[in-house]
DNA sequence: ATGAAAGCGCTAACAT
DNA sequence: ATGTTAGCGCTTTCAT
């Protein structure tokens, strides 16, 4: 491996000259850096990133947070985030923290550790002092499928999405409508299934139909809870003849549910969900789609652009509902 | 960020006393140890990662190499060794090369750059010579889904898979079986389809039943292709009454194409997969099931173990076939 | 515009 | 057993 000093001993000029070349800075005779530009490359010379690191105080790497890589969303999205990076030939170093512990450990590992150059967080609330501290360690971020103050964020509106879902229902007739999402408040903070939860709310008076807590059913996110929950819905004694379930996670495990009641779907009982994950189809999932890869392919866009000194605005990106075949007209 | 120094001064002593006990090296009187301990607990001292690497001429991370994140199983597996590493600490850096452009690059990034403390190879075959310069550049290799030669692997047998998936539909009295796999000839070398398909013809032969060249289809990896595949095959004079598919991507293709050309799933066909994705019991696939997620936990427990100094053999898997409904008696 | 030199924080070889 | 010191390869003043 040549070392930077090869190449100026090479090129006949001082490491100070090679250092400027590489790294485009002040300013350096044209013929002076064509030279050491023939050297760098007849040498085929790469700066060793562990003394760049050191001599910066940071890292050149990009890190994604994520909260678990089990999610189908949060894996589409890493896929768009991955596939991004690929050709900026940066690093891309992975964290998983799903319990606030290994949040705060991971940050911690990043503001006082690695200072990579970016940091992208997958779907993953941060408190505001948390940000601070990514500010102050001039980490710049961009988060995905989660709003953080002051941060350029790629989002859906989560509330507009619910009431979609909802809206959908309602036009085919349905009144009893019931939602299945995640408890309130979770060690992690996730918003998404009370916002969606929200629009449900508000689709529904805006109509005119007030609230039933009967029919709103939540707990810890995953398909067995979602079935749980869902059985509790089928055996109220007017039992709804639609559900809304805050992802499709839980659409399959409502699905799953109504049939192991000896229920039809969408005869007995209409389901829609929320994603759109690459399962839907095979089930024929009615769901609200929101574009997975895309996000993560726009978010690491985003960084690149704020790490090349850009001004990044929020992304947001559109819901659509799939009609599938999980809904009947009432 | 307090720093090695920091921490000398303040136990009284020198800088590589306290490498010494950091790293465990070499014979430190236990109560000097004890007071460096104290101090580096007290000062929340963390090493500079970039500051070792390059005094070492090496990374401490581990790096991931796959062929691409888009498929489910490779997708298990990673999550698997994520899963695995969160423990250690350790940083894990994700890298994909879906072309042997890509390969080599990564490899070259790796052996040249980065150097790893170790790597763990998922599905992506890798020549000899790239594995001499894995050994040489010292990094610690584990090899999931793939034999690469000289390097600890976690597989499975796909000939005896093969086997195993074919033998299922011979012993439910179905003689003409079709097959659905992958091209041998890909840029990145991938070897499961062929070898499946090896066992596939081993046990027809052990039936006494010679290989018909006309149910034996294959063409690029996906689910597309395969669907077109199977319609080549439903439409030959004599059509298969069984297709084994390399894998469950392929079988939904299988499935698809069975359905689209107005035929039913198993009355007139049967089907069975490889792999057990996540996505097979929601088409209630019959599959040859593998573990995806724990290969990923034992190739990165190995890889531990190796970097412990540990010898490490071979991990075999065993598989089996999950009974669902796409199979029927003849 | 460019060379020289001082670190960045750590490891390891060398003394003692 | 432990202190001292020379690098590791790069960036960045500071001169010139």
């Amino acid at each position: 491996m040549a070392t930077i000093l090869d190449v100026a001993r090479e090129a006949g000029v001082g490491v100070g000259t090679v250092s400027r070349v590489i790294n485009g800075r002040e300013r350096v005779a044209p013929a002076t850096r064509a030279r050491v530009l023939e050297v760098i490359d007849r040498l085929a010379y790469a700066p060793n990133q562990s003394a760049r690191s050191l001599s910066m105080g940071r890292t050149d790497a990009i890190c994604v947070l994520v909260p678990f890589l089990t999610s189908a969303s949060v894996n589409a999205r890493l896929q768009g985030v991955v596939e991004a990076f690929r050709s900026s030939g940066r690093e891309v170093t992975l964290r998983v923290a799903d319990t606030p512990e290994q949040r705060d450990q991971a940050i911690a590992a990043i503001v006082g550790g690695s200072k990579p150059a970016g940091l992208i967080v997958i779907s993953l609330p941060l408190s505001e002092i948390t940000i601070a501290e990514l500010r102050a360690a001039e980490v710049s971020t961009v988060a995905i499928d989660v709003a953080l103050p002051g941060v350029p964020s790629v989002t859906v509106d989560d509330v507009a999405g619910g009431k979609l879902a909802t809206k959908y229902l309602l036009d085919r007739g349905h009144r009893a409508i019931g939602f299945i999402g995640d408890d309130d408040e979770q060690g992690l903070g996730f918003r998404s299934s009370t916002n969606r939860r929200l629009g449900y709310l508000q689709a529904m008076a805006d109509l005119g139909l007030g609230a039933r807590p009967e029919y709103i059913k939540t707990g810890p996110f995953g398909r067995e809870v979602a079935h749980r929950l869902t059985r509790e819905l089928l055996s109220l004694e007017n039992r709804p003849t639609a559900i809304f379930a805050a992802s499709d996670t839980q659409a399959f495990g409502v699905l799953e549910s109504v049939a192991a009641q000896g229920l039809a779907v969408p005869e007995d009982v209409s389901v829609v969900g929320f994603d759109d994950v690459e399962l839907a189809p095979y089930v024929g999932l009615t769901s609200v789609r929101q574009p997975l890869f895309e996000s993560g392919k726009l978010g690491a866009a985003a960084l690149l652009d704020l790490l090349d000194g850009a001004e990044v605005d929020d992304v947001p990106l559109s819901l659509t509902i799939v009609e599938r075949s999980t809904v009947s007209d009432r």
